[in-house]
RNA sequence: GGGUGCUUAGCUCAGCUGGUAGAGCAUCGCCCUUACAAGGCGAGGGUCGCAGGUUCAAACCCUGCAGCACCCACCA
């Protein structure tokens, strides 16, 4: 192996194999169910790039297929891309306003081959960084939301939603985005606190009898008042209720209504009301059947049923204009500073325009069972059938579920699946999977018809994501293998938007749950906190956490192609500040197994650098201890023919500190506590096998007294607990147990004449195949007491840990001596010592290390250690013994403490007490001894 | 307005069903000991946001408060 862990060298060779050898597909045909094991990819947008929380989430989810392949099952990581339709439209649609053309310019069929060239183009970009993350999705079944098998499921749903009157198309108001010109749904308008105003404006009664006042936080609107509202219990207005108002600027003449909507408490307690424009104001005016005037084209201009004066003028423009003419005629009262909530489009910022159109629902809840979507996919997670980890989510999905609206998804989009309904010239609409499929359907014969232009919000298609994938509308193997799926891993940003529209339409055409849990991850922020974002410019790119980047490509690549690029300057700063040195590589392996030890269940998750580094050299521990391994195994006897072994204690508790450790493993990974398993498997490699073992291994394996049975057996346990923990590794750090365990198998006699030779297809240890041996245990905490013991007096005493000391025993029970006999060429090696002797008689003066059995290490003093720098350290061992005796005391002292607490908690605490108290007699009595010298 | 989460060492975070506060990084000593200086050995550092309560015992359970973050919602 080469001296040096270079991740560079070994990653992608190992993915192209393993790709091009097909381990990536289910095993096989399975044992049914219960044998298999699936997992959904959340599909990412075509035409994306990964970031942070793709690196995340793919760790996750790969760990988790590679665990339960390894473990025997049946194992599908399903991948896809979705066609995203506005994200793609308008990446595509920009390069064309690079051009100076517009998507109409081309006209529509034109536009969406483009679109499918740009797809070709750049859809590579994410499956590729997928390749570099390690994943292993099975890419013969990579799935696209546009793929003609969607085609026909997207339609079969649709023509089935409809026939059954759970689809519907109504004229009403909707989330408009006028720079887009299409609808939106709820979900897609971030509504945000601005700063506004609030313009008080004067309406005068038509019989001249007075006036009311209103308030309004766009005065543009009053164009297309068609009513004024009060509370109906309101005293002040009762009598003005069913007058009429004469409207300025339009001279309209509106009447007053009483609604319960008005809060008489707010303002003046009237409300002009615009139906055609604002959503409370809508259904007020259904309720009062009154006139809905549309002020607006499609790109919020103000439209010919305004007052002329106003035609054409952008909604903002027409704002001022009207003010203006208000203060002119003395209809406007005063304007007060207001914070306002400003709903935008998630994707084109710009400020939602309530807007009549017609349009395309789906219907949420329904009176009867079969066709309630809502209350089904409500049922499935009351009921545990689908579970959220953590389970709290659960609540998060309640709380929308339970007020759910009607679903917008039709959209004013050429990108898309092109909505399957057909209008003839009288208007009536029919719809089916295709043209023909129709007039068969609906006997239409030869009558013109025209397709619907519309096409389907994006998340409608990713809604059948879980069968659609799996062959539906076909009755498949895989979707009887593998659906319900086992768990999907995905952000808590897309539960509405996705996850919920999964269950609901899963549970709809296949009856069965699209999944029985469903892991929310936190979300990635930088090292303090931060979202991710372009615009504050701390955006990390995980290839670049991989493969390192130069500060100044780094900064060039955050402070590019700025939306606002006066921020550039402060994001060059900070940049320079954070990372002074760029980003050094730190390869695939270590990305993965920081993901995994950051995955803690909370919901904002700190990416720090700092880790990073950590666990990069961990990476190189476990490079540099494998080669330990490898010198001291490879051409020598590991006891594969021979199988005459002697195994030492060391041998014996390593084995039973991997099967616990396995354990712990196995116990947290069906919670989905990565981060545990990724401690665990990091106090094992590091604390217990390079820190203790394989320095154990060390005086048996040089020293010319060891036998060829002890030799042999130390060999063999270094190589099988290497190799298994490479297994237990693996999932997590794919590349570098691949490369090692190419290795370190065959040693172990693990490398399979015929079959797959990959780490990645062999069994996941399991606990059960080690033995928990307690003796060992016993016997090593023995040893590793006495070594810490004399490394901490080494330690406080600057002594040089090369220079070998001699040691004097005292107190040694008859057990120590049995153990003693085992384990001294051991203890000595460990701990540097000259010689280890059992004291007879009085000790000489000496630094004394106590061990737990009462047991005394003298190190004696003579012209190696200091006496002043051995008092300080005893007196701080003795006040440290002091306080803590203390403590257990006053506790014991308590009565109620004796009465109530367990039987056992109190003899812990009893035995504590003595156990300290003669620790302290021990350390006075060698105080008093060192002070007289 | 309704809901959710967070607050533990200088930094980033663990702490599972209440029983003497932990890790990594950073800091301070001593070491280039033939796997590893991306390392070894040792050390220091926390009235667990604040105030109450329950309990023999609270970082953990309950109540209130403060600060931070997020989600949902139609107040003109």
């Amino acid at each position: 192996m080469d001296k040096t862990y270079e991740p560079h060298a070994i990653e992608q060779r190992w993915y192209d194999t393993w790709e091009k050898q097909g381990y990536f597909k289910p095993s096989g045909p399975g044992e049914g169910k219960e044998e298999s094991y699936c997992i959904l990819i959340p599909p990412p947008n075509v035409t994306g790039t990964l970031h942070m929380g793709h690196a995340f989430q793919h760790t996750l989810q790969d760990a988790l297929i590679r665990y339960h392949r390894m473990r025997g099952f049946n194992t599908l990581w399903q991948p896809g891309t979705d066609h995203a339709g506005i994200a793609t439209q308008m990446v595509v649609e920009r390069q064309l306003d690079a051009e100076g053309k517009t998507r109409h310019d081309l006209g529509r069929e034109d536009f969406i081959n483009k679109v499918w060239e740009w797809r070709e183009y750049s859809g590579g970009t994410i499956t590729q960084q997928m390749r570099r993350l390690g994943d292993s999705t099975d890419w013969s079944r990579e799935a696209f939301t546009m793929d003609p098998g969607f085609l026909q499921a997207v339609a079969e749903v649709f023509e089935t939603l409809f026939d059954e009157g759970l689809i519907y198309r109504g004229k009403r108001l909707v989330n408009w985005d006028p720079v887009l010109h299409t609808a939106l749904s709820d979900l897609e308008v971030i509504s945000e606190e601005e700063n506004g105003k609030l313009w008080h404006l004067r309406y005068p009664l038509t019989d001249g009898s007075g006036h009311v006042i209103v308030a309004t936080t766009r005065p543009e609107t009053m164009l297309g008042d068609t009513a004024v509202a009060v509370h109906p219990e309101d005293a002040r207005y009762a009598k003005l209720i069913g007058k009429t108002l004469k409207l300025p600027l339009t001279g309209r003449e509106v009447p007053i209504i009483a609604d319960d909507y008005v809060d008489p408490e707010f303002g003046s307690g009237c409300v002009k009301i615009t139906p055609a424009h604002d959503f409370n104001d809508y259904e007020i005016g259904k309720r009062h059947d009154l006139e809905m005037i549309n002020l607006f084209t499609p790109d919020a201009k103000v439209n010919e049923n305004a007052p002329k004066k106003y035609h054409g003028m952008d909604r903002f423009d027409a704002r001022k204009a009207v003010v203006e003419d208000l203060e002119a005629t003395g209809a406007l009262v005063k304007i007060d500073e207001h914070k306002l909530m400003v709903p935008r489009g998630d994707r084109s910022n710009a400020v939602v325009e309530p807007y009549l159109t017609d349009q395309w629902y789906m219907k949420m809840r329904h009176d009867d069972p079969a066709k309630d979507l809502g209350g089904n996919a409500i049922k499935a997670v009351e009921s545990g059938d689908i579970k959220f980890v953590p389970g709290n989510w659960s609540k998060t999905y309640y709380q929308w579920m339970n007020n759910l609206q009607d679903w917008c998804i039709s959209r004013q989009l050429w990108w898309g699946h092109r909505i399957p309904a057909w209008y003839d010239n009288e208007g009536n609409v029919y719809v089916g999977q295709g043209e023909d499929h129709v007039r068969e359907k609906y006997d239409l014969g030869k009558i013109e018809l025209r397709q619907d232009n519309d096409v389907l919000d994006t998340w409608f298609s990713a809604a059948l994501w879980p069968f659609a994938t799996l062959g539906w509308p076909e009755d498949t193997k895989d979707l009887e293998t593998f659906l319900p799926t086992n768990v999907l891993i995905t952000g808590f940003d897309i539960i509405f938007f996705w996850v919920a529209r999964m269950i609901m339409m899963t549970l709809k055409f296949k009856d069965v749950v699209p999944f029985h849990e469903i892991y929310i991850t936190g979300l990635i922020r930088d090292e303090h906190g931060q979202k991710m974002s372009k615009s504050k410019g701390n955006v990390i790119d995980p290839i670049d956490l991989i493969d390192g980047i130069e500060l100044e490509t780094l900064v060039k690549k955050r402070t590019a192609g700025m939306m606002q690029p006066q921020l550039a300057q402060k994001i060059e700063k900070n940049t320079r500040k954070s990372f002074p040195e760029g980003i050094k590589p730190h390869g695939t392996d270590a990305l993965r197994f920081t993901l995994t030890a950051l995955a803690s269940p909370s919901r904002d998750i700190n990416f720090d650098l700092g880790r990073l580094e950590g666990y990069r050299n961990f990476c190189n521990k476990i490079w540099n201890a494998a080669r330990y391994v490898l010198m001291n195994t490879e051409d020598q006897d590991c006891g594969i023919e021979n199988k005459e072994m002697e195994f030492s204690a060391a041998d014996r508790w390593i084995q039973s500190r991997l099967g616990k450790t396995i354990a712990e493993i196995e116990k947290q990974v069906k919670v989905y506590r990565f981060d545990l398993v990724a401690n665990a498997i990091h106090d094992f490699t590091w604390g217990d096998f390079c820190d203790w073992y394989l320095e154990l291994s060390k005086p048996v394996l040089q020293s010319e007294e060891s036998t060829d049975a002890q030799k042999r057996g130390t060999r063999h346990t270094l190589v099988n607990t290497l190799e298994a923990l490479l297994r237990v590794m693996h999932p997590y750090m794919p590349f570098i147990t691949e490369e090692i365990w190419q290795r370190v198998a065959p040693l172990a006699g693990k490398l399979p004449s015929a079959g797959a030779k990959t780490i990645m297809l062999q069994p996941h240890p399991k606990s059960s195949d080690y033995a928990q041996d307690a003796t060992a245990e016993t016997e090593m905490h023995w040893a590793m007491e006495f070594i810490l013991g004399v490394r901490r007096i080494r330690g406080e005493m600057n002594l040089s840990p090369s220079k070998p000391v001699p040691v004097l025993l005292e107190g040694v029970s008859k057990d120590d001596k049995e153990i003693l006999a085992r384990q001294a060429p051991l203890v000595k090696f460990l701990a540097r010592l000259e010689s280890i002797e059992v004291l007879d008689g009085n000790p000489p003066p000496s630094a004394v290390a106590l061990m737990p059995g009462g047991m005394k290490i003298h190190l004696p003093m003579a012209g190696i250690i200091d006496k002043d720098a051995e008092l300080k350290r005893l007196d701080k061992e003795i006040e440290k013994t002091e306080k803590n005796l203390e403590g257990c005391k006053r506790k014991l002292s308590n009565d109620n403490f004796v009465k109530n607490a367990p039987g056992e908690v109190v003899e812990q605490e009893r035995k504590r007490v003595s156990e300290m108290e003669g620790t302290l007699k021990e350390l006075r009595v060698q105080r008093e001894r060192i002070a007289a010298l």
